[in-house]
DNA sequence: TTGTATGCGTTATCAC
DNA sequence: GTGATAACGCATACAA
């Protein structure tokens, strides 16, 4: 017995007193306990058995199985995802990291998942505690749907392994993957649709170069001013934010210009707003006198006035994605993967895109 | 021996092969385990002592708890959320059920709270499997945060005592309170505002009745009608629902009424943005020839074109009172809180609004 | 004040 | 296929 004792935790059981405690206890028996043991003991089998069952694993007797639900519905069991997370090291939790004027809400993918929502762009020093608060929850797969990703950001999640989804932007991660939004089409589309009303003199409202996603998105443009036949010497190019303000600025700009454009493509909605609120201000009729196209299609695009003819990135179908490539992670061996998910992007006409003034101009052009 | 097998869980362990198993295996010496027991060990006290340096106890030697701080630190040890709810009970998690519209990040208020957000009125089916999850996550409350809140959803929260905090509407429950939002405070400042502008015929567009929400809303407004001295009857009040599609059939009837008034206060900013969009068809500049204010200050709100004066009720310092409340009920004894906490609303002046065109008549109404 | 031992509710591992 | 039991990481009643 001395040899027991030396150390170990348990055997320790053993002393006289101790055993009698833990015979007149039953403890078992609280009231409405409602655990795993009730449900066994209803079914007459064991708890290894209900999880089982709750498990859904298929090598259990169908009789038994049928008990142990009927045992599950009678007493209302449901099983602690506290005690399950300790136990199997799973949190069943993901981790969503957004930028604030992104819409948040995708409550189709947290099925059998929670998620913990966290605001990247208001403060830095938020989003780093945000990061460090998912690491310690163990989530096991991190959305981050913001267009202002720093790798820097995101170090304390890839050294804990844990897979990251990311847009515009790929994470030197194992377990990461990328959603590569296909701007180029969208932005055909618009391109397109204002040469195809008459717009010659296209000109784009850009964010900063140092970002990826403006960078993406004015090259994007040039391209597609190419591709359209269109010569992009006639199509001025403005650098400033994404913001309202940036939208602001860029129409100004392109005001103050010798040769005026016909239309204006933003680089995001809220520029596009900025854009309208200076033309209306100089008396400039959207669409009329000026179309302007906005980029993302938030939810208020369709309904400013005018509604804005906006390129599309569909942010369900995004979320989704992501979040289906976090499962697919889950579990999975640490491996890069390399193939980009591409992210369609498509034109949504409203109103604020019309024929060019051009194109309008009553009897000064016979036919 | 035979006494002891006979049942007992545990005392078995005595039983010389289980005995050697137990002893073979140290299995506490697990790699990066970064337990509580590697600090304790580290710093020379038991994991009890470690816990209570954690948790902030008091009584603990200074020295000791410098000890354990240092080892923490080298450690780099963090507690486990899973096992620290699991056994202490409180999953340190609160619920958050808001309406789509409403923007949802309240990242200030979570600090040692995790939150679980949802999304109500999209689908009620999915508000009812949220709300399941809540009590299964076993949340320590839950504020919901939408104007639109059935009790019965809340069913189910409340059999599990779970803390609510809700808007205009109590729920009937221990552990809750009602945020009560002071619409007249508000409104009264905007039928003022509207009234030192000359306006006299200051229309209504509010929402359902059976919404509380709609119906406080409307009834502040009478009441701040009549305490600005003006006349209910030349007040009319469109009764629709409280969407876009809301404030574009509320514009419709008004222009069409045999007097036009000539200021339009909205039950929400979305309706608001409706009837905008009426008046720019019509080519009734606002705010030249209308007046138009607004209810909530939603995000958009300041970027419209104009933009929107309107009534704010500040969402922030709405979230941080609701999650305050929440706070102070955790631990508490059930019991009703029976005052409700005021919500202030004030008027946000912007470009929607000026003098009314009756004042505006230039040389018609000599000085 | 500090340490010991037990339990929280579940899954995983092994015998059977 | 099923059951007994250890372990998950922590907090806490109780003993010291």
């Amino acid at each position: 017995m001395s040899l027991v004792r030396e150390r170990p935790p348990r055997l320790g059981a053993t002393s006289s007193e101790r055993m009698d405690r833990s015979i007149q206890t039953p403890l078992r028996e609280k009231a409405g306990a409602k655990d795993i043991r009730l449900v066994a003991k209803k079914a007459r089998v064991s708890c290894s058995t209900v999880s089982r069952v709750t498990n859904g694993c298929a090598s259990v007797d169908t009789r038994l199985a049928n008990r142990v639900w009927q045992a599950i519905k009678e007493t209302g069991y449901v099983p602690n995802p506290q005690a399950r997370a300790l136990v199997s090291g799973r949190s069943r939790t993901l981790g969503l990291l957004i930028s604030q004027t992104t819409n948040p809400l995708f409550p189709d993918l947290v099925q059998s998942f929670e998620v913990m929502v966290g605001s990247a762009d208001s403060s830095h020093d938020r989003a780093e505690c945000f990061v460090k608060r998912l690491t310690q929850r163990r989530v096991e797969g991190v959305a981050v749907m913001t267009f202002n990703a720093e790798s820097r950001l995101l170090e304390e999640l890839i050294d804990h392994q844990i897979p990251l989804v990311t847009i515009d932007f790929r994470a030197d991660a194992p377990l990461s993957a990328v959603l590569e939004i296909d701007y180029l089409g969208g932005l055909t589309q618009a391109v397109q649709h204002l040469a195809a009303l008459g717009h010659r003199r296209i000109a784009f409202a850009g964010g900063p170069a140092q970002c990826v996603t403006s960078r993406r998105r004015k090259e994007a443009f040039v391209q597609a001013i190419r591709s359209s036949g269109l010569s992009p010497d006639e199509s001025p190019v403005f650098e400033g934010d994404l913001t309202f303000d940036g939208g602001t600025q860029a129409a100004c700009t392109f005001l103050d210009s010798p040769i005026r454009p016909t239309a204006i493509i933003c680089s995001t909605d809220m520029m596009a707003f900025g854009a309208l609120r200076v033309l209306a201000r100089q008396k400039i009729s959207v669409p009329d006198k000026m179309s302007v196209v906005g980029f993302d299609d938030v939810h208020h695009a369709a309904f400013a006035t005018p509604s804005l003819t906006t390129i599309r990135m569909c942010r369900d179908e995004l979320a989704k994605t992501a979040f289906r490539a976090l499962q697919s992670f889950i579990g999975a061996e640490p491996k890069v993967y390399r193939d980009a998910i591409r992210i369609n992007t498509s034109l949504v006409v409203r109103q604020s895109t019309t024929l060019s003034p051009r194109l309008r101009v009553p009897a000064s052009r016979p036919t």
